[in-house]
DNA sequence: ATATAGTATC
């Protein structure tokens, strides 16, 4: 018995630190466990001319050896990393035996041959063997696995560089949770972490839009005095702008400067990025001040700058601004790319301006610029959204005469259309030709048939269209609720249609801002303004504050119902509370407002509004 | 290892 192993069990058995263990570790939270270590015995295994076999690698004869007691091979496996064996013929003998046997190794012996490989430098071999136990790894707590990377090594660097590891093999197999339980323990071990797990933790946190975790590890990183680097504070401010806390990203921005790290163009364009998607009144302004600061530093935008900007302003319903911006960005001499036609196509498209759309498109094949997909998914969605149907099906065929592929957007663009121009057939063959290509019908494709078979008023057939569904092993989304919500509106039943809320919560899902303004239109029809305003009441307690829809519906139902004063108090405070009005809020009140000789005290705003800025 | 475009519900 080598007096490694000796001292690994007194240790592991006693709770007490060895002498290879610091004593800053001896107080980590010990884990009483499975203990599946087992002592080595030789007696009945020839440990040298079993070795001998291993390192001429010949499997099938060492096979035989080990076959007739397959624990021998966890003795065998003990016995090589007790010796001087070459790390890089254990791991092959460890990943040999695994498979050969069908057995796992006990956890510790994982981690022994992990700091081996740690010794030897074999990093890419760490990370590999890392990787699979990743994707295996559902059932040991990460305590337990913390401790026994402590214990199985006696080198702080080795340990924390195999947690670093750990951490990243748990976000590339996407069990991000179990990255920030190991970040979470590393703390408490005091393992140094390094941005090569930091850094894909934040991101695989901000993709899951976790974004208190993700506010959490960036202050643990401060705390730990991990080093960051600029990619560190681009992800942090990425994840920030995504749920619309653009102020708290000027603020991380400011702290990489006090760090002396500079913004570069990712972090400007993240920022764009975040006020076009998610600012308030004056976004684009704001957005365009933030490309002022940008050049003043020195930073240079490049295409993705002003692809950012076409399209916020296109979903500002701006397209003009955005045809300024796509000139000015072929002035600073950048080349225009497929995703700046397609963002600058949709928004003609989404304007009504279809002539235009096809115009540019061919102004981007003569410039060399090839379209993809999504150049016929904006324009096919252009083309339906004028009931020009024959039109988008020549697009579509056109896509495969380009050696391109449809794929479900395609088909599900085609599919609503048809559904919302009555023709329920049509839909239901595209729906199975689209099977015929491969192409599996999403929850998307359901969304649209059942919200046609709704417009119909067939519930009941919209009904057996989600059971259909979801034996299909597809589980209605939030959008299908809000669809049947808004069905049952329709047809008078709103209080039917409260009910569903609680269903969603059920469902794991939670009421958006569509299934809150649905239901509050459904009261409005009903000319019950109090459950409508009811219901604003509830979708701020959860959380959501009411959007321009919000205030458009309620108003919409203040002035059917002859109460201006009420609808003016609710225009005021939209503003208040720095929302936009939209075209929508200006024929609301003009239509029902100015029409019965009420002036509302915003009417010179939204004059703005109904001719464009 | 970080940033940009397309479908369905109000």
């Amino acid at each position: 018995m080598n007096p490694r192993s000796k001292l690994f069990q007194g240790n592991f058995l006693h709770g007490k630190a060895s002498i290879f263990t610091r004593n800053k570790q001896s107080s980590r939270p010990f884990c009483s466990s499975d203990s599946t270590a087992t002592t080595p015995t030789s007696q009945s295994l020839n440990i040298p001319s079993l070795s001998e076999l291993i390192s001429k690698q010949h499997w099938s004869e060492l096979k035989t050896h080990l076959k007739l007691n397959p624990t021998n091979s966890t003795t065998l496996l003990h016995h090589l990393l007790s010796s001087e064996a070459d790390p890089g013929l254990t791991l092959r003998y460890f990943n040999w035996s695994q498979k050969e046997f069908r057995l796992s190794h006990p956890l510790e012996l994982s981690f022994r041959l992990l700091h081996s490989l740690a010794n030897a430098k074999k990093y890419s071999k760490m990370r590999a063997l890392l990787d699979s136990f990743a994707k295996v790894e559902n059932f040991h707590s990460n305590s337990l696995i913390l401790h026994m990377v402590s214990m199985s090594g006696n080198s702080f660097c080795a340990n924390s560089m195999i947690v670093d590891m750990l951490v990243l093999a748990y976000v590339r197999n996407r069990k991000t949770h179990l990255g920030l339980e190991v970040f979470k323990r590393a703390g408490d071990y005091g393992f140094r972490l390094s941005v090569f797990s930091c850094n894909p933790l934040l991101s695989g946190l901000v993709k899951e839009s976790a974004i208190g975790d993700v506010e959490y590890v960036y202050k643990e990183i401060r705390r730990r005095k991990i080093e960051p680097d600029v990619i560190t504070f681009n992800v942090v401010v990425n994840g920030l702008c995504k749920v619309g806390k653009l102020n708290k990203a000027g603020d991380v921005i400011e702290d990489m400067k006090a760090w002396g790290f500079l913004p570069n163009v990712v972090t400007y364009n993240t920022l764009i990025d975040g006020y076009c998607k998610m600012g308030r009144v004056g976004k684009m302004y704001k957005a365009e001040s933030i490309l002022k600061d940008m050049v003043a530093n020195q930073v240079c935008p490049n295409e993705v700058t002003y692809n950012i900007l076409i399209d916020g302003f296109c979903k500002d319903e701006n397209v003009s601004a955005a045809k300024k911006v796509f000139d000015k960005m072929q002035r600073q001499g950048l080349r225009a790319n497929v995703i700046t036609y397609n963002s600058l196509i949709n928004g003609l498209c989404c304007d009504g301006q279809i002539d235009e759309a096809i115009n540019l498109r061919n102004k981007m094949l003569g410039s060399g610029v090839k379209p993809n997909v999504v150049t016929f998914n904006v324009l096919i969605n252009g083309f339906c959204k004028k009931k020009m149907i024959k039109e988008a099906r020549e697009l579509f065929d056109d896509i495969r005469k380009q050696g391109l592929a449809p794929n479900a957007i395609t088909y599900n663009t085609l599919i609503d259309a048809c559904c919302k121009n009555g023709i329920m057939e049509e839909a239901i063959v595209l729906q199975s030709s689209m099977l015929e290509k491969g192409i599996f019908p999403d929850v998307s494709t359901y969304n649209c048939l059942i919200a046609g078979l709704c417009r119909k008023g067939d519930i009941e057939a919209a009904r057996k269209l989600i059971t259909d569904m979801e034996g299909k092993g597809l589980r209605a989304d939030l959008v299908t609720y809000n669809i049947i919500i808004d069905a049952l509106c329709k047809e008078g039943e709103s209080r039917k249609a409260a009910r569903l809320l609680n269903e969603i919560f059920k469902m794991g899902l939670s009421p958006s801002h569509v299934t809150y303004n649905t239901l509050m239109d459904g009261y409005c029809m009903e000319g019950n303004l109090k459950a409508a305003v009811n219901v604003k009441t509830r979708m701020e307690k959860e959380g959501r504050q009411a959007n321009v829809v919000t205030y458009n519906v309620l108003i919409k139902g203040f002035c059917k119902k002859g109460k201006l004063e009420d609808a003016n108090r609710l225009l005021n405070e939209m503003l208040e509370r720095g929302l936009n009005p939209n075209r929508t809020t200006y024929e609301v009140v003009r239509e029902e407002m100015m029409e019965k000789g009420f002036v509302p005290d915003i009417e010179g705003h939204l004059y703005n509004v109904s001719v464009g800025t």
